[in-house]
DNA sequence: CTATTGCCTACTGCCTTAATCGGTTAAAGT
DNA sequence: ACTTTAACCGATTAAGGCAGTAGGCAATAG
């Protein structure tokens, strides 16, 4: 029942190693593959989509690679998950395109599952890039 | 992205509808699955996992059906969504059975899906299906 | 003994995920 | 110019899980 697949845990986890490594220079693809044990060609289509929403900066040719667009506080972990993952809603019914239910009136549920949705968007939304460099200087 | 499948609400769902019915007699599967709009066959194996846990009582024959083993109060939607969903971490790495992950040192992200990890089976387990059915009074 | 109803096993079609392959474009170094 | 580096791009695939289906067996009531 796993919530969030291998390719939102992997973006973080490159965004998070992004934001470590500092603003200078460009960090080639190879690279972060390698530092964080991650198939190249996967990840590769991974930083394409962040690159295309401007989370990242990508530079071809010698010496290019990736690099953030903005200071690591300025991302939080709800936007790279929900473009990663394409939405966090804890059940289809609550994800943004979702058809209407046509059982939401008097289902037993639902209250449930918003206040559910509210926490997990809140929780998401409170954590940023900078937050996870510091939870890892605390181990 | 989505975290918890048809098979787990479904689940709730119909247990709510046992809770909410009243303890007096049997309730039969066809008639839970037309009130709910499921599957009957579908229903069914996701039934059968509840009677194996001792969450409900089935019996055979006419007059037969199922009904709750306890009263609403005592059963959290925890218990229930892991068992159809056999398990409810939001991530690979922090599911009961997983093989320790080698990363687990120095990953930046592991200390925010722990937490969020908590606050999600703190959710669950704060939540009964007597409250389900309140809840629902109040729409 | 027959109708009802749950129990059990197996199978199927579909979709998503993770990953791979092979190439194209851009930039820098020589 | 040429070569190397490295990002971009599209198509394809292999595996696995999910939702649902099919068909028969077993127990209980009348």
């Amino acid at each position: 029942m796993v919530m969030i697949s291998t390719r939102g845990r992997y973006a973080l986890r490159v965004m998070a190693d992004l934001a470590q490594q500092g603003r200078e220079g460009y960090l080639p693809l190879k690279e972060i593959a390698e530092r964080q044990g991650i198939s190249e060609k996967y990840l590769e289509s991974i930083l394409k989509a962040l690159v295309r929403q401007k989370l990242l900066v990508g530079v071809r040719g010698k010496g290019g690679g990736y690099r953030l667009t903005r200071p690591p506080e300025e991302y939080t972990v709800g936007d790279i998950l929900r473009l990663t993952e394409g939405g966090l809603a804890p059940v289809a019914c609550l994800e943004a395109d979702a058809a209407p239910c046509p059982r939401r009136e008097g289902c037993a549920t639902l209250p449930m599952w918003k206040r559910l949705n509210d926490m997990i968007q809140q929780f998401f939304d409170g954590v940023t890039l900078a937050d996870l460099i510091a939870d890892r200087a605390l181990e």
